[in-house]
RNA sequence: GUGGCUAUAGCUCAGCCUGGUAGAGCGCCUGGUUGUGGUCCAGGAGGUCGCGGGUUCAAACCCCGUUAGCCACCCCA
């Protein structure tokens, strides 16, 4: 058979990024779970009219077919989930009788969009979620809580090497009221301007306020001066957004409350994780349900693969006839993350197996010897494995070499008929009896380190 | 969906402009070192030059088409 062509945008790791991969989702899970979010999986898929409910997102929806479909028509109409959000949004609605709200959730799973691959941009990638969804209500402070959560699961990543983040946080309701209050009032087209901002410079933006969004001179240079408005601490927000808004005629009653709100989720976060968030009014974020605060993450030194750990508040996705669960949460980006720890060569693998031992075999007669000593290490909890053949011991060391395996186990190389082991990484070989040796802690494992 | 660039050994790439039937480095295998690796030395294996067609005595090279990849736009994790 001939190759096979690698297919864009559907990530495969060696099994050394499977390592890193895999403690990233490992240290995300333990973060949300220290937080008490109970982990669910939902289907993989959804039924069309669900997913396109919210219109712009059609063309990146993969549909599922039966390739023997007797007749076009007859099938549900399902498609791929493109996030995480959507899916529980209904799962909320279906199981809405048997959870308890506010209902706090994590989800770790793959998810599919037919866009154009490119660096950090996947068809098929892992999204982390965590979401807190209220019965008819939500209190701010889970609006601080997931914003907390994410920070400390940057906070934790960084150990395994990941540069730190910065979380930017803007509300929907502060930048609607300033931007009507400006007198324009297509809000989502002077958002969808205001997102391009920082990729094609302020005249350009102007530009675009006045053909896309209907602004004059005076307004297109308004709505740049608030979007350019960024704060670290909320008096400063606040201060900013009075600054500007008085002197384009903004009356305070009009932004007042969103602005306080920020203000507050802003210092609230940082109170508890200091220095992670800032405000940022030029977060526009395209999706349209979020009603409230949103958020964006960036890598420091990484700004160019853009927001890594995105979300908000939204407080109408799901709805049952009068009956509303309002919800906040975000999702990490984990393929966009890893591939880009994996691509720079910031985080790599202790070793690509997860065998700590690699247990010689002498001869083939006596591979029952080797098999045994590796049935002891395990019931000991050290992952090991029996050399494939009795080839020379040197190139057993080297199989073991290869793959990153630290230890080589000889059988009865001892004088007396003990066993011995070696360190392949300092040639150091003791004496040693599967029943009592244990590799050093940090040998157990393979682990993502930085690089 | 639109535009630009690219495709040659397992990997990274040179060769293409000015056609003459395939190269480097790394990796891999063997031996020196006759059952304890890594260094060093010597030798060796490995290529439908993305695919299809055209021009030509002759095509990796020129032309057309096609597919795939990368990047930018769009949008987003």
């Amino acid at each position: 058979m001939a190759r096979p062509t690698p297919l864009s945008g559907f990530p495969e790791w060696l099994p050394e990024g499977r390592v890193v991969e895999q403690a990233v989702l490992d240290t995300l899970r333990r973060v949300f779970e220290l937080h008490g979010f109970a982990g669910i999986e939902t289907r993989a898929v959804e039924p069309l009219d669900q997913l396109l409910r919210k219109g712009e997102t059609s063309k990146e929806v993969y549909v599922l077919r039966r390739l023997q479909a007797e007749e076009e028509g007859s099938d549900a109409g399902l498609g791929l989930h493109f996030d995480l959000t959507v899916p529980f949004a209904r799962y909320v609605l279906e199981h809405a009788g048997k959870l308890h709200f506010p209902f706090r959730r994590y989800q770790i799973q793959k998810v599919w969009r037919g866009e154009r691959p490119q660096d950090g941009r996947f068809r098929e990638f892992y999204q982390a979620d965590i979401d807190v969804v209220g019965d008819g209500e939500l209190a701010f402070h889970h609006e601080v809580e997931v914003a907390v959560v994410v920070a400390e699961g940057f906070a934790a990543l960084r150990e395994l090497g990941v540069p730190p983040a910065r979380l930017l946080v803007n509300d929907r309701v502060l930048v609607e009221a300033l931007y009507r209050g400006l007198g324009l009032d297509d809000v989502e087209a002077v958002l969808r301007c205001i997102d391009k901002l920082a990729k094609i410079g302020p005249e350009a933006t102007a530009e675009l306020l006045r053909t896309e969004a209907g602004a004059s001179q005076e307004q297109a240079a308004a709505c740049l001066e608030l979007a350019g408005i960024a704060a670290d601490d909320g008096a400063a927000l606040l201060a900013r957004v009075r600054e500007v808004a008085s002197a384009r005629g903004v009356a305070e009653e009009v932004w007042g409350a969103g602005a306080e709100r920020l203000a507050r989720l802003v210092d609230e976060v940082n109170a508890r994780v200091p220095g992670v968030a800032s405000a940022d009014l030029a977060i526009a974020r395209g999706l349209d349900y979020y009603t409230g605060s949103v958020f964006e993450t960036v890598l420091e030194g990484h700004e160019d693969l853009g927001s890594i750990c995105s979300g908000g508040r939204y407080d109408a996705l799901a709805s049952a006839g009068s009956h509303t669960y309002p919800g906040v949460g975000l999702s990490f980006g984990v393929s966009r993350i890893v591939s880009r720890l994996l691509g720079a060569g910031l985080v790599g693998a202790t070793r690509a197996v997860p065998s700590a031992v690699l247990v010689a075999v002498t001869d083939e007669e006596s591979r029952a010897a080797s098999e045994a000593v590796a049935a002891t290490l395990r019931t000991r909890g050290v992952p090991c494995e029996v050399a494939p053949s009795a080839a020379k011991f040197g190139k057993q060391i080297r199989h073991a070499d290869r793959r990153g395996i630290p230890f080589v186990w000889f059988c009865g190389a001892g004088e007396d008929g003990t066993d011995q082991v070696k360190d392949i990484r300092s040639g150091e070989q003791v004496t040693a009896d599967a029943a009592e040796w244990l590799p050093p802690a940090e040998d157990l494992w393979p682990r993502a380190v930085r690089t």
